[in-house]
DNA sequence: CACGGGATCGTCT
DNA sequence: GACGATCCCGTGT
């Protein structure tokens, strides 16, 4: 069933981010269907995080979306070419985000595998924030839409994968150098031993 | 397998 | 005008 308004709604960003483990996002792009299921994760949270876009609680057009309330997609261009995929938490005002790194594909592989031009199926397909936006057709254009409505184009599932506690790895987040002390948090989570971890982080822990 | 660099453009200064 | 919450390919070992 459709993740509710409320499971956004939580101030502990970093929960929330373990949550998402094992939950499944769906796009629907004119009747076009695929799922996968997220297995990584990185928690951004305004005003303290020097990662974050929103940091100190800047306010621009692209911030924006974070201060909304949660339950939003928050899209943005990285480096001029990938799309990356994040979710907004909290209650509106309190920028909190979590970034989708790594995810296991589960339905309409035939047409992931068409948008990333692979002919197998292999990790590289979706692992990592850049690929599995591209594999489930994530663009700018799927901005700051609604998650928790099946009207939407893209929206997240609980399908009872069950992830326990002891299954869940954690580390530093991934690119995020310029972050001064905030380098070091491990806000990033994955599920032990996914093979749809992003392969950045396999290297780095 | 490690490393280095190019791609490419919206966003903010 | 500089710089990314990245990826992929080429080179060398």
């Amino acid at each position: 069933m459709i993740l509710s308004k409320s499971f956004y709604l939580r101030t502990d960003v970093l929960q929330i981010a373990q949550d998402l483990l094992g939950k499944v996002l769906v796009t629907n792009l004119d009747g076009t269907v695929t799922a996968a299921k997220i297995v990584e994760t990185e928690a951004y949270r305004a005003p303290d995080d020097k990662a974050c876009h929103a940091y100190n609680n800047r306010r621009t057009a692209r911030t924006e979306t974070m201060f909304r309330e949660g339950g939003r997609s928050y899209v943005y261009l990285c480096y001029g070419i990938h799309h990356l995929f994040n979710v907004v938490t909290a209650p509106a005002e309190m920028a909190h985000a979590v970034l989708i790194r790594g995810v296991e594909p589960l339905e309409g592989i035939e047409t992931m595998l068409e948008r990333r031009k692979f002919s197998k199926l292999k990790p590289q397909l979706s692992a990592g924030p850049g690929t599995l936006s591209k594999a489930l057709g994530i663009t700018s254009a799927l901005n700051d839409v609604d998650l928790t409505s099946v009207k939407s184009p893209i929206w997240i599932e609980d399908r009872g994968f069950s992830i326990s506690r002891k299954g869940i790895k954690k580390g530093k987040r991934i690119g995020v150098d310029y972050a001064e002390e905030c380098v070091e948090w491990q806000w990033r989570f994955w599920i032990d031993g996914s093979e749809w971890v992003s392969l950045r982080s396999g290297i780095k822990k």
